[in-house]
DNA sequence: AGCTAGGGTCAGGAAAACTTAGCCATGCCT
DNA sequence: AGGCATGGCTAAGTTTTCCTGACCCTAGCT
């Protein structure tokens, strides 16, 4: 318990980070998530600076922390200071690696939309190192490495595709659904993340009938599970076209409910005309430019 | 060496530092100098993230170094970052410590001007604890996390003492000074910081007298050489008052040339009103307010 | 009670950072 | 030319920081 004032050297810069994380999502947990580490190392760098400043930032209540006074009035002009600092580093990475760009995207996204059109991107402009990460809530634009943000949203960004919810299934399956209710009788497949969507469109085509069936965390793994005939899943449009263009799945019923959201992308920062981002965004959102 | 691209990581905060701080002042040594660190520090800072970067962010030269393109072209918004950070730093430093102000001034201001000051500070606030630190330079006022910068300077913050410069000696000796002339023939104490003081008072008051004798690397000492009969000093006005109001120094020769710079003060950021720096600089400009 | 969420603590180990000491090339000064 | 100073690089070794993993604690639910 040092009570003499500290000697007059700088604060360490991954404690003020951490506390800054910490302060920002107003929990440890979720500091230490978007740090990368574990929540004891966020726990031991606020202490650390509340030792150096010999005051409190947070009070610890049972379930999680609040700011005290003096860590309101100091979050503000850290969270600008450290989003000045990671646009610098990001531009810095694309000053660096110029040919190289990062997308952040939904698991699903990922591997039903992006995956299929990496091959034409790769053909057209192989020069062009594209690298994507899975997550599962857009990341923070001021504060990401990312380029380029691909995530369901209703407004915002470029629109890439309109989405639009409908059952799909193996056409095996499908032979079987003649009704509307008869989804009654079969497993229907559902994504844990958008668990609403059955209800949705059974509301929407004013159905009343209980479904029921399994319920997947990766919706890529319930479409594979779709047509395998496991089941009939409620499709979305960007998602499964693929699927139904080559046949392995089918829609059994012809009403398509649109659900106000879109595929949209963003860009982090800025891009320069003609850099690589820019030109995979140009081509992730019109095909690519003749 | 790899070459493949490096996983989406964070750049690590002290490398960036170092390279910012190493491009802001275009030498690692100054670098190494402002961050307290050894030269070698730096260079493994400023290549590792070279290595993490896959370019160049300095050309080495035989001596020095220059900035690549991708350096130069990534410093500004760095700096203007690290900037940021260290106001809010600052100012969180300011917050927890509303007691604690830090001046930066030069040694000898340090030694004879704000020191004996200090008494008469403590007494009339004695909860503010105030502390100095020496200086050659006067700090980066964006970076430095000292509140007031006490330094000579011909413009700029507020103006706390004129200087001029006159000969200052010993009652005794001042004795055997009876003409300009008579100090070609006395030692002459000189400050190596100050090195010309006596050419410009020479110049001033018209004499041709070749002045000679020991040079001080500190103000202070020299001083107590003065004092201690061991030859004539150049005085500068605010730093020897003291001596000369307490009559262990004397002024041999009428004549103080004013040097066209006076003792200035500056804060770092807007002190709030009230705070204890703003009062701690009202005192030293103006004495303690009523 | 038992469970869960969110922190705190501690020991140990990995990684980063720093220092020291010596080396090298260049250019300035005699 | 020789000597010296400057400024950076390198290698080895050490200290410090940082992080993890395992476990404890508390409050609020069920």
């Amino acid at each position: 318990m040092p009570v003499a004032p500290p000697p007059l050297t700088r604060l360490p810069l991954n404690a003020l980070r951490a506390f800054e994380a910490a302060a920002r999502t107003g929990a440890f947990t979720l500091a230490a998530a978007e740090l990368g580490v574990t929540p004891g190392a966020v726990t031991a760098h606020v202490k650390a600076l509340e030792e150096r400043l010999g005051a409190a930032l947070f009070e610890r209540q049972a379930r999680g922390v609040r700011l005290t006074a003096l860590g309101l009035a100091a979050v503000e002009e850290l969270t600008g200071a450290f989003d000045a600092l990671a646009g610098a580093e990001a531009r810095l990475r694309a000053l660096a690696l110029p040919r190289e760009v990062h997308i952040a995207t939904l698991p699903a996204i990922a591997q039903l939309w992006l995956s299929p059109r990496l091959p034409a991107l790769r053909a057209a402009a192989p020069e062009i190192s594209v690298s994507i990460t899975a997550l599962e809530a857009p990341p923070n634009l001021k504060r990401s490495l990312h380029d380029l943000s691909l995530f369901p949203a209703e407004s915002g960004g470029r629109l890439v595709a309109e989405d639009e919810i409908f059952p799909v299934c193996s056409p095996a399956l499908a032979a079987r659904l003649e009704r509307v209710e008869d989804l009654g009788s079969v497993p229907c497949l559902s994504d844990t993340a958008w668990d609403r969507d059955w209800e949705v469109w059974l509301a929407a085509v004013g159905a009343k009938v209980a479904v029921r069936g399994p319920a997947f965390s990766l919706y890529a793994l319930a479409v594979e599970e779709a047509v395998n005939g496991a089941g009939v899943l409620m499709g979305h449009g960007p998602l499964v076209a693929g699927h139904l263009a080559r046949g392995v799945l089918v829609a059994p019923f012809a009403q398509r409910v649109p659900i106000g959201q879109g595929l949209r992308l963003w860009s982090a920062r800025p891009m320069p005309k003609g850099s690589a981002a820019a030109r995979v965004a140009e081509f992730l959102a019109y095909g690519w430019p003749t």
